[in-house]
DNA sequence: CACAGGGGTGGTAGCGCGATCAATGGAGTG
DNA sequence: CACTCCATTGATCGCGCTACCACCCCTGTG
């Protein structure tokens, strides 16, 4: 009898005239059936409608098809990004995606994540720098027995746990393009103290200054917070000094734009007067005037190699169980807002 | 015996030496229960680390705290500002956003809404435009039986289940404000067939032409897609006109910066040579130099408003039955990127 | 012809929780 | 002091599905 709603296994089992275990070893595809048996319930339940119940399906089977993504990040390109690359991963899959933004800075952030993960009892979760760096969340998941993986700037965890890339150096390669252009006043809007990225992205800068014997002096470096409006201030604050770079590394491309915008703000031209380079390739690099030179950060081939390992025992049967990269390589993209230094 | 994983309820009652139903009366704050022994249960409670199992719950209660979020936007911002605004009103509840995007033009895009409300049996799903717009959407929703809410430009259907501006006047503001100005040439840089708020965008611009007794040429309407490459190409077609449009009116901020983009690339100074408005107030709108005048859309509000009618009649009992409001006023935004025309 | 073997199927017991309804015990009343 | 009443509590069933194990029947073999 349909009491309110869809009809259940039961309804189905009853008009095709077998057990239920009948029709649910049709909807789990076991290979041990009938053909005729497995026509006739497959007729029978396109006739109802009949669709399983996921959550009855989760409790029997002690799993659910959920996968979470945890991020703390302000660019919101970058967090469009990333699910674009694990919902590519998860097509056509019976796996859905449950997003949880949570508060940086918190006192309560990683007791959060705890319930957030003990009460969904996800199938795995995926964490997003800044707060995939926290040493703290990959150890909860460890207690929790809950597959995860983290997305990062620097290997930081087992390969099968861990998505990252080579920030450090191909931030190198950027500045000492800039340096073989003539530029000697470099000036880098760091990223926020505690994220990994920053200080990869912080190390590579010096790396390169090092590597040709430049000596930085402190005030060249601003401190941002991946944000445009504190990119801004940074960038007024290093623009204000005299002599002024003759070039700037932002750590990310929204502190790019906004150095853009600060230096067009107060009549400068880019990159005649003021050469910038960004990080990230999202998409406002390319969209402002001039394009940004930045690093190509591969964040939705990461995203969704990240989901395939999330996927991976689950699908590891059908044979394509093939290993996912861990490490993949950023890459510089030259665009129109570097040039030599007027004065070189 | 704690068999492989988390306690359950009936751990907790046994060593609480209550009945499961009792325990379950703690969890669910039942009025009628002893304060000894809740206080005992809660006690038990936190000493086992007990959380509630939420899939036999959903189960028992034939009823689940997920929400879903449906949409075929291609604009990063504004499905990042959605999702920000529903979190926003889910925030401290036990509810739970799931994103679904969609393939817009799929010719399967119904069916894979079907499948996906069908197999997840949603508490409540919110749709975004476009396909929020298509009128197939609800009428599935309605035949499911499943609480749906849909955001656009326009009012479509009942105010419970629609979060609407009204975008068709704020551009005419806008148009007005131009012609204001001196401009007389106005190019368009419309919306994608089929949308609503292309159409009405399209509709306020033509209002504001046709009530100044200014007589449109076909030419002066370009069309995209909402998206920055095809703003870049219609931007790009207007430009070469002879005589060039003054002033452009694009459909979002996308296709508004594609505009400056194209402008700034063929060496034009805006807004002295080219006076650009754009539509939405996304963060891009603020960041590109000149800042973009442009109109607000009050995304996040609208939804977060959208979320909370979604869970109005959840948290109905509760007294704040507040009626979310239904429509969203647009406000005109003045920035740099207009000015008069040169020739005036 | 009796019996072993195996593909195909059903019965039934959970999974963890909520809900109905009856039962219990103590306080209040005549 | 017996009885009624109400506040608490528990036994049991059901939600829709999967899993374990037993069972059936048909074929093949000694």
């Amino acid at each position: 009898m349909e009491r309110t709603g869809k009809p259940t296994i039961n309804d189905v089992a009853r008009i095709a005239g077998v057990s239920k275990k009948t029709v649910s070893r049709v909807i789990n595809r076991s290979p041990l059936l009938n053909g005729d048996t497995r026509a006739k319930v497959e007729q029978v339940i396109s006739e109802l409608g009949y669709v399983p119940n996921v959550q009855a399906r989760a409790l029997a089977l002690r799993r659910n098809f959920l996968i979470g993504l945890i991020h703390d990040n302000p660019n919101a390109q970058m967090v469009m990004n990333v699910q674009a690359g694990m919902l590519e991963a998860m097509r056509d899959t019976e796996f859905e995606l449950i997003v949880r933004p949570i508060d940086r800075g918190s006192s309560t952030m990683l007791e959060d994540v705890r319930n957030f993960l003990e009460r969904q009892r996800l199938y795995g979760v995926m964490f997003l720098p800044p707060v995939s760096e926290n040493e703290m969340v990959a150890e909860l998941c460890r207690e929790l027995g809950i597959r995860y993986v983290r997305m990062g700037s620097a290997t930081l965890d087992a390969s099968e746990h861990m998505v990252a890339s080579n920030d450090c150096d191909v931030v190198t390669e950027a500045v000492n393009h800039l340096i073989s252009l003539g530029h000697r006043r470099i000036g880098l809007i760091a990223g926020p103290h505690g994220f990994r990225s920053a200080r990869e992205r912080r190390k590579g800068f010096e790396n390169a200054l090092e590597g040709a014997g430049i000596k930085l002096p402190r005030s060249l470096i601003a401190d941002g917070n991946y944000t445009f409006e504190t990119g801004l201030a940074a960038a007024d604050r290093l623009l204000d000094l005299s002599p002024r770079p003759t070039a700037i590394f932002a750590s990310n491309d929204e502190m790019a734009a906004a150095t853009l915008h600060a230096a067009r703000r107060r009549g400068m031209s880019v990159p005649e007067d003021l050469s910038i380079v960004g990080f990230d390739d999202t998409a406002i690099a390319s969209h402002i005037w001039p394009p940004l030179t930045t690093v190509h950060w591969p964040i939705i081939s990461m995203a969704r190699s990240a989901a395939l390992k999330l996927l991976a025992d689950f699908f590891g049967d059908d044979g394509n169980a093939v290993e996912e990269p861990s490490l993949f390589p950023s890459t510089l993209i030259h665009r129109a807002s570097v040039a030599p230094p007027r004065e070189g």
